[in-house]
Order: structure tokens, then C-alpha cells, then sequence
DNA sequence: GTGTCGGTATCGATATGTCGCTATATTAAC
DNA sequence: GTTAATATAGCGACATATCGATACCGACAC
């Protein structure tokens, strides 16, 4: 339910709940430039060097990826064994890269304190497994504990927002 | 959203995790028979019904939808705007239902305690919202404080399957 | 400088599949 | 009748794609 709880920060914190305009462009010309990959192998990668802060969905890799074949900054890679397509940088892909570069824009969109932001999704994803096992095929007993467990920690969490601002 | 964790744990001594042969295949059947739908439909509508005990994913409705179709039972309705595939019933996949009723298989597979299964899965979709804010925007300390939290849930969790098994 | 307008990028929801592993149920063997 | 073999169904992860709503940000007016 509760979809606000928005803060607002300063232009250098960590708090895009968004990527900015052209990040996900500019990510995946980034990572492209390491290795070839497809839309899945990008998501994944983003999602874990940002340490799960930012998971940019389909809906946002597809449509880049798209863009950028469009423009010539990339393309798919139309190896022999086709079942799997790959997308690779084009030389102008490089001179945008080098662009940005020269343009100060050097800071990839998931740089940050990769390492413990990870730690709450981890937390989660372990909770999910026993939830989800009540939930299924829970007694009524059961759920009733369960669901107060979970509600007093979701009251705990806001607490925890309201107490110390993230703002550093 | 690519989710890869590996850590597979947790005591399953409680319940089938999965649901029993066929009854994929006579969900299928039995809501085809009140109205045509595809292949999301379908799972969004034993989700609901059996409120969020049972969510088959994509993996079991598609291949159980090409067997049906294949068996004659059901029929890909070739409609005039042809963006939206629908399933519907044929003659041979209403007579497989009328078998299986006579054969006093009348229980859908998602009967049960509707109303209650669902709040678990209600009360852990509120607590994503503070845990993905933290997760993204906090700060060390509040991390640290909702891991903590969550982690403290879990093993509730975990103490709460092992205390009370479910009714079986 | 501030407001707001509009193009377009991002994102969650919708949608459809495939693959490999595992659980389940039927049947065969003992 | 229990156990072992086997077939096949179920399921999570992998993979791709589109659409509508919304958010971003440059640009232009004021």
C-alpha cells in the first residue's frame, strides 16, 4: 500500500529512484564495452554492481537497447550458432563512450557503497522462503503469527526511515 | 529482474511445494469452461483464487497449454484481431471435464482458506516498500538496523514452521 | 530567474516462451 | 506389498518484447 514515503535529496546523493535521462544507454554502452552480452546478462549485471539499487527492468533494457542499435552505438552480434544473440559495440559506440569521457561524465550510474546497500535485498530474499511456505500451506495459527511478525517489522523499517534520515 | 540466489534452504517437511500431477492441465480446463483467456490470464486467476497459495509460473502453464492443445482440448481461438491469442474450450476438452467430475474429481485445486492465506503475502508486499527505500537510500546504520530486523523476522518465521506444523 | 510545456526515457505490468532440475505417480520387478 | 525404475508434470530461472503511465530535463516564454 504504502507507495509515498519519497525523499527528496540533494543532486548527489544516492537517491535516484530513477535513473537519470540516458543512464541506461550510457550503462550498457559501458558494460558492452567489456564484453558482449544480451538484454538478460545486462540486467543481472546492473543489478548486482549497483548491489540491487538499481534494477533497470526490461521495459527500460529492451527499448535502450533498440535505441542504441538504431544510432549505431551498438549491435547485434549475429554469431553462427544463433540461439544466442549478442550485443556488441560499434567503433561509434566507442567514440561515445570516449565522448563521455572527455565530457567528465566518467562516473558510471552504480557507483556507490555497492557492498552494503546488497545486504537488505540478501535479508529479504531469505525471508521470502519461510513466508512463502506459510503462506502456502500454513495453518491459521500460523499465518496469524506470521503476519504479525511481518507487520511489526514493516513498522520497525518506517521507524527506522523516520529516525535517521539518509540524507548524510 | 533477474533473481539468482542460490541459498535454497529452509525445512520442507510442510506441505507439497508443488502442486500435484494433472493439476495444472484441469485448472486450465476448469476456468477455460467459464470463460476463454491466455496464457497471464490464467496464472493472474489461480493466483487470486487461491489467494497467492498457489501462483504457477510461466514455466507450467505455457508447456501446459501447448499439451492440451496438442490432446484436442483446448483450442488457440484464432479471433479477427489477431493481437490477442485466447484459449478456449473444445467439445473433447468439455467431456474431459465431465470425466473427471464424474470421477469425483471435483476439488479445484486451489480450494482452501482463501481469505487467509492471502494476508501473509499482503503483509510482506507492505514491507517491500520501507525495505527497498532503505535498501536504496539509506544510510549505513539504518542497513544495518533493517538487516537486523529482517533477519530476526526470518528466523520467527522459520521457528513459527517448525513450531506448529500445518494441517496435514 | 521561474514556470511550464512537451519530447522522450524510464519503469512496472503485461505477455510469451524455453531449459534443466526435481517431484510425483504409474508401473515393473522382486 | 514394498521397492525400484521410469515417464512426465511442475517450477524457478532465463530470455525477450511491448504498452501505458509517469518522470526528466532542455527549451522557450514571461
Amino acid at each position: 500500500m504504502p507507495k509515498h514515503h519519497r525523499h527528496h535529496r540533494g543532486p548527489h546523493g544516492h537517491g535516484r529512484k530513477r535513473a537519470r535521462r540516458g543512464a541506461v544507454g550510457r550503462s550498457i554502452l559501458t558494460l558492452l564495452a567489456e564484453k558482449p552480452m544480451n538484454g538478460y546478462e545486462l540486467m543481472a549485471e546492473l543489478d548486482e554492481r549497483s548491489g540491487g539499487r538499481w534494477q533497470p527492468s526490461s521495459g527500460s533494457i529492451y527499448p535502450a537497447l533498440k535505441r542504441l542499435e538504431q544510432r549505431g552505438f551498438i549491435s547485434a552480434a549475429t554469431s553462427e550458432d544463433d540461439d544466442k544473440p549478442r550485443y556488441e559495440l560499434t567503433d561509434e559506440g566507442r567514440q561515445r563512450l570516449e565522448a563521455f569521457a572527455a565530457d567528465g561524465e566518467t562516473t558510471p550510474p552504480w557507483e556507490g557503497d555497492v557492498a552494503r546497500h546488497g545486504e537488505i535485498r540478501g535479508a529479504m530474499a531469505e525471508l521470502m522462503g519461510p513466508a512463502r511456505q506459510i503462506g502456502r500451506f500454513g495453518s491459521a495459527d500460523q499465518i496469524t503469527a506470521a503476519t504479525t511478525a511481518i507487520k511489526d517489522t514493516t513498522s520497525k523499517l518506517y521507524q527506522i526511515l523516520a529516525d535517521g534520515p539518509g540524507e548524510e
